[in-house]
DNA sequence: TCTGGGGTCCTAGGACCC
DNA sequence: TCTGGGGTCCTAGGACCC
């Protein structure tokens, strides 16, 4: 177990992924919106000092002049995905041990000889020359004090995007200062629940008994305290731990009226968590379909689900045919819907030989996926699809401000880019 | 009228994360 | 016109078993 941990992220990821492309919105204010171009989901410091927060609608900020001249961006997952595999390879040819924790954090091993602090700024100046994207580190003897570390460089720029909270002294000191809820693992329901309590600060929350710790808040809350303590309980995981379920959800473009439209979108959800599936190598043995109306706009609320087992598969044809049973029973004509989902679980890495009392031809299957995954692969994904996942797709998600390369190769986006 | 002590599996819901 | 998507872990409670 390392003795420092250290956690590395992008600021505004999205954001500066963007930029890397298009160097003229340096500078700029810049926001990226999540799926149906809803909220906003990524800002650069300048777009925060605009005042546009996390999750604002995007509607309503497009309405302020003041905001007229922010650029914003349809967010391109894929685009994300290769800026964020590109960061982790230049860690890793630097780094012994590099685990990535989400799109854009890794974890450190920093159990390495040297001026830590002269360490990790390389690696920030690396990064941000090799992969185009400037970053905060900071570190410290576990997990969730690195990734303190990092919150505090992130909101401190007189830091130069690094902190050190190796000292218990220096720890102590921010500590007193800083809220318990800034803290990974406390949510704002904890943060309330200790608030009644008259615990506020990190330091109240280290002065709570340890039982009484993980009365309330279960072993999670106890496993934080430990942490801050300067105790580590969370390793370094170096292997993905297999995934246990995938899903596949969507807010519709614009409300969904006909079962056509339904059984359509559906059938497409289900077509897509079956690509993902093999991406992974795995096959799924359940199955949950969910659909409901829109939440937000005070009509008549309808949700419905329903699950079930199903002969362990891939096959997108297999999936949406499952989908296609569980749906019908559902769907209520007369109702607005807004939102439907595939979700899958019970996962198994996929074999191919014969199974007892098996239903499909495996070798058939595998090779018919494997051809549909390559023409996908090669020429965008959709361009071979099951007709019963619509032509028109007057469901679809609106995407009205995507970068045009959410295909493109990263050895094509560092040609691009090269100086 | 009284009525044990474990197990497992499944589902639902809460809380949190990015 | 109108507010994202996709995960993980933990706990409680019911059904069922010996």
């Amino acid at each position: 177990m390392p003795s420092t941990y250290g956690l590395i992220d992008g600021n505004s990821f999205y954001c500066s992924a963007e930029r890397a492309f298009a160097p003229v919105l340096r500078g700029a204010a810049v926001v990226v919106l999540s799926n149906n171009d809803g909220c906003a989901i990524a800002r650069t410091a300048e777009a925060k000092a605009l005042g546009i927060k996390m999750g604002d609608p995007w509607h309503l900020i497009r309405e302020r002049r003041e905001l007229r001249d922010v650029r914003w961006f349809s967010s391109n997952y894929p685009l994300y995905g290769d800026m964020s595999r590109r960061v982790y390879q230049v860690l890793a040819e630097r780094l012994p041990r590099v685990e990535p924790y989400s799109i854009d954090e890794m974890f450190l091993d920093l159990d390495v000889p040297g001026d830590l602090r002269r360490l990790c700024q390389e690696l920030r100046e690396v990064v941000r020359r090799i992969a185009k994207i400037p970053t905060c580190v900071g570190w410290g003897p576990t997990k969730t004090i690195a990734k303190l570390a990092n919150g505090i460089a992130k909101d401190h720029p007189e830091l130069d995007g690094l902190c050190d909270l190796t000292d218990p002294l220096v720890r102590a000191g921010w500590y007193e200062r800083l809220g318990i809820g800034g803290v990974w693992g406390i949510g704002r329901r904890t943060e309330e629940k200790l608030a009644q309590l008259g615990i506020r600060s990190i330091a109240d929350f280290l002065a709570l008994d340890p039982r009484m710790a993980r009365d309330l808040l279960t072993v999670v809350g106890g496993r934080v305290q430990e942490e801050l303590r300067g105790v580590s309980c969370l390793p370094l995981q170096l292997m993905a731990a297999p995934r246990k379920g995938l899903a596949v959800t969507r807010s519709f473009g614009r409300p969904v009226l006909t079962w056509r439209d339904m059984r359509e979108a559906v059938a497409a959800y289900a077509a897509r968590a079956a690509e993902k599936l093999r991406a992974e190598g795995m096959e799924a043995c359940h199955m949950q379909v969910f659909l409901h109306t829109n939440p937000h706009d005070g009509s008549t609320w309808y949700s419905a689900q329903r699950s079930a087992r199903i002969e362990p598969t891939s096959d997108t044809l297999a999936l949406i045919g499952e989908a296609m049973r569980l749906l019908p029973p559902l769907w209520r004509d007369g109702f607005a819907y807004a939102k439907a989902g595939i979700m899958l679980t019970d996962l198994v890495p996929a074999r191919q030989q014969a199974r007892m009392f098996q239903t499909r031809d495996p070798v058939r299957s595998a090779k018919t996926m494997a051809a549909l995954d390559a023409v996908n692969e090669r020429f965008g994904r959709g361009t071979l699809r099951p007709l019963a996942t619509g032509i028109t797709r007057s469901w679809g998600t609106r995407q009205q401000k995507l970068s045009q390369r959410y295909t493109t190769r990263i050895e094509e986006i560092m040609r691009a880019t090269a100086l």
